[in-house]
Formats: structure tokens, C-alpha cells, sequence
DNA sequence: TCAAAAGTGTTAAGTTTACACCCATGA
DNA sequence: TCATGGGTGTAAACTTAACACTTTTGA
């Protein structure tokens, strides 16, 4: 039987790993939870879960993202796996690290609240559990790597945008301040990110205009680019 | 105890499958085991092997990369972790994927013979066993990243190359012809791409110059650069 | 009326691409 | 002597970077 020779090798927990990233007045933000159980219950860490039975990895994930943020579609992608032997120090456990993107009003701040769950600024993170800083540094070069080559920053803000909230949002990602005039040219050439007839009064008097991504229009452009 | 927390929580068989690349007579070629064991033995499959209890998952993947090239130091990356239930046909097993860099002619072809393992072209791959086809292009696609950032290609040469060489290299891995002119100008501008005084005469009547990467050099231009 | 954020083009610098011929040598 | 792979520079196209003032409006 196949299984025979599979036993006897060991076996370990595996669980995953949630660097949820938010965006909210010109700050990247990460949901970090205080960890309530022990061991070292209460310190800060990454929000995560051990994987089921019957459940691939990937779905764990999806699965602690929505018990923690009430979303259901959003954007995810693997980070890499955290397998050193003492990483975590109540067990053997094998972490696979997972990053996410959300519009952060639409993460349920009541979900937030049960889980002992806060919106840090990225700048500024306290010291985290075990090797999640780590887990950090590698999902920020991941979304770094990512965000200058697809359009994936929209799932990191509401369906309509200003630029000036556009452009702040890159130079959080990218660490660097980027000229106004250059961004919006850019911006300018891309047909998927569409003026609206909208305007957003909320940050200036005179008012900015509002844009939308359209996927649909994204798709195209791929049709004939790739 | 903290342990008794973990404990309600199903454990896996973790493996690790390397991706091994060598290049040869302007081909990439990667390292493929006859599957030594049940179940679907025989088939084409990455030399993989299942992570000991007190083993880091990176060391479980040097050790695999050592028992199969003799090399002890080679450059090895992490692809990523795959977890879908039904991966594996065995068992569920989650598997890290790595790929590594190799220089062709030092790898033992003894410990090839016995493993059951051949090189084979990168473009003209037998199917693969389980989820090991998608692993190769998840590490292509790392290789083409890194490579098009970093001079990694240099752990896939002989310590002395031509410049012939080492275009072709790059034209295998990036898939795409490349300028031989352009190529060179470009090569030229990097300090740490040494000329030898060495000259080849196995590929032409005329001789080519000999290169050798020098580190140290690489470094130095990383400290006033980055 | 003024403070605060929105919006708008041009030029120079740098980078990338395209391209064709001579060289050295062993067979 | 000729076939084979090695070696070399320039100009055009394109991309990126630098830069400053006007507009609108609520307080």
C-alpha cells in the first residue's frame, strides 16, 4: 500500500500567515492582531491560522483573510513558505505566508474588534511574534515587485480614487516620492483607469476628479500586449 | 502546556521537489529523477524528499540538492509552497519548491546514475509527475526575474566562460534572442565581469577570450550602489 | 483675499535598439 | 583559401527625469 512508505516520515503542523495590507490618508497600513493564546499570548503577530485536513493551502488562507476582515473576494498571493525548525516557539510549525490587498472600509471593523485586530502604520510596526517581520519584509518587496509591473494598488482603495490619493499610494508602496507631473502622464496613457463625472470634495476646496479602474478595459489591453 | 493548544490541529508530510538547472551546448537543461518508489514509480519527477523533524526546510533542500550533485554549496532559491489537497497521489503531502543553479560539469554523474536521474532540455520536458510541471515554470519565471536583476547566471558556467557563452545563457533562460553587439556593450560596463588571459579554442579556429565573475568586485559595486 | 490642493507641457538626459563588416585560424 | 565563430561603433528612437505656474473655492 503507497501510504506505507509515506509513514514513516514526520509530520508536522502547517499553518498561514496573513500580511493584510490596508491604505488610508497617505499611510500603508498592516492588520496585526494582539495573539490570543499562548504561547506569548498577547504580543503582537500576523493574523493566522493551521491549515484543515481537507483544505488546500490556499484556502486556508482565503479562510482566515475573510474570518478576519468579512471579505470575500480579495486580492491574494503567496509570499513563500517559513520552515525553520524553532521559528515558532510552541511547536514544529511549517508557515506558509500570504499577503493581501483590501479597500480598508470594507474590512468589517466589528470582525476587527472580536479578533483583537489593529490597523498598524507600515513606518512604524511594533515588534512582531516569532519571524513575522520578517514575513512583513519579504510580502513589502512582493507588493513592491508586483505593483510596478500590474495595476493592483485599485484593490488597496475605494472604487472611486482621486490621483492625488493614486500617487500617494505608490510612493507608500515604493518608498519613494514621485513627480506629480510624470505620474499623472503616466496615469494619462493608461486606458483602463477611467475619469468619472464624479468629483471628491472631501480634501480640497476646488475639488478632484474621480477615477475607477476597468478591469474589463485591463483585459483588453492584455489581449494585445501579451 | 502550550503544546496541548497545537495539538488539536492536523499535521502533513512536508517535502521539498528542487528544481535543478544546468546549461549545456546553449540549452538549459533540468535534472529529472525516475521516480525511485510507490506510488507511480517510474515517472518523470524533481528530485524531492520529505523534511526531517529537526531540520530547517531549506536544509532538507540543500541535503536533496547534495545527495544528487555532490555539490555542498550551490545557489538555491525558494519558489514557493504547494498545498492542494490532492497533489500528491500518496498522501497529503505539502511541498516547498526550490530551484538551483549548477554548474554541469561539476555535478557527480555517479550520484546521477544512482538516483536515476538525466538532464533533460528545459524546452522539450516529458510530462511530469503530479503538480512538478507547474513547479518549473514557477521557478523559470523566479530565474528569469532574478536573472534579468542579478549575476546569477555565472553559477550555471564553468569558472571561466566566453562571451558567446554567456549570451547564449541568457538567451535560454529569458527565452529571446538577444544583440551581440548590444550584449557586449553591456557586459563591458560591468567591473565585475573580468577578462582572462586565457583564450578558449574548443568552439572556434579563431579563440575567444575567457571571462571569470569575480565577486568581490560585484560587492563593491553593491556598496556604492545600493 | 488667501490658503490649500488640483491640474497642466516642454526640454534635456539617458537608455535602448537596430544594424554590417573585418579578424584570426585550422582544416 | 575558405568556412567558422569572434570581435567591434554609431546613430535614431524611445523613455525617463526635471522643472513652475495657474486654477478653483471654502473659510
Amino acid at each position: 500500500m503507497s501510504t506505507t512508505f509515506y509513514q514513516q516520515y514526520p509530520k508536522f503542523h502547517v499553518a498561514v500567515d496573513c500580511i493584510i495590507f490596508g491604505f488610508n490618508k497617505g499611510q500603508l497600513k498592516v492588520l496585526l492582531q494582539k495573539r490570543p493564546f499562548e504561547p506569548r499570548q498577547g504580543e503582537w503577530s500576523l493574523m493566522g491560522g493551521f491549515v484543515n485536513r481537507d483544505e488546500d493551502i490556499d484556502d486556508a488562507a482565503k479562510r482566515v483573510l475573510r474570518s478576519l476582515t468579512g471579505l470575500h473576494d480579495l486580492y491574494m498571493r503567496q509570499v513563500g513558505a517559513f520552515g525553520s525548525v524553532h521559528r515558532d516557539s510552541g511547536n514544529r510549525v511549517v508557515s506558509i505566508a500570504y499577503f493581501a490587498l483590501v479597500d480598508i472600509d470594507k474590512v468589517s471593523s466589528d470582525l476587527n474588534y472580536q479578533n483583537a485586530a489593529y490597523w498598524e502604520d507600515l513606518e512604524n510596526l511594533p515588534p512582531l511574534l516569532f519571524d513575522h517581520q520578517e514575513m512583513v519584509r519579504k510580502a513589502l518587496l512582493c507588493l513592491r515587485t508586483l505593483v510596478s509591473s500590474r495595476p493592483i494598488g485599485f484593490h488597496l482603495l475605494p472604487p472611486l480614487f482621486t490621483l492625488t490619493q493614486l500617487q500617494q499610494l505608490y510612493e507608500a508602496i515604493l518608498g519613494d516620492s514621485i513627480d506629480k507631473r510624470n505620474f499623472r502622464k503616466r496615469i494619462n496613457e493608461m486606458p483602463f483607469i477611467e475619469k468619472t463625472e464624479e468629483i471628491d470634495r472631501k480634501t480640497s476646496k476646488r475639488g478632484a476628479i474621480l477615477y475607477r479602474f476597468n478591469e474589463r478595459a485591463f483585459d483588453e489591453v492584455k489581449i494585445f500586449k501579451l
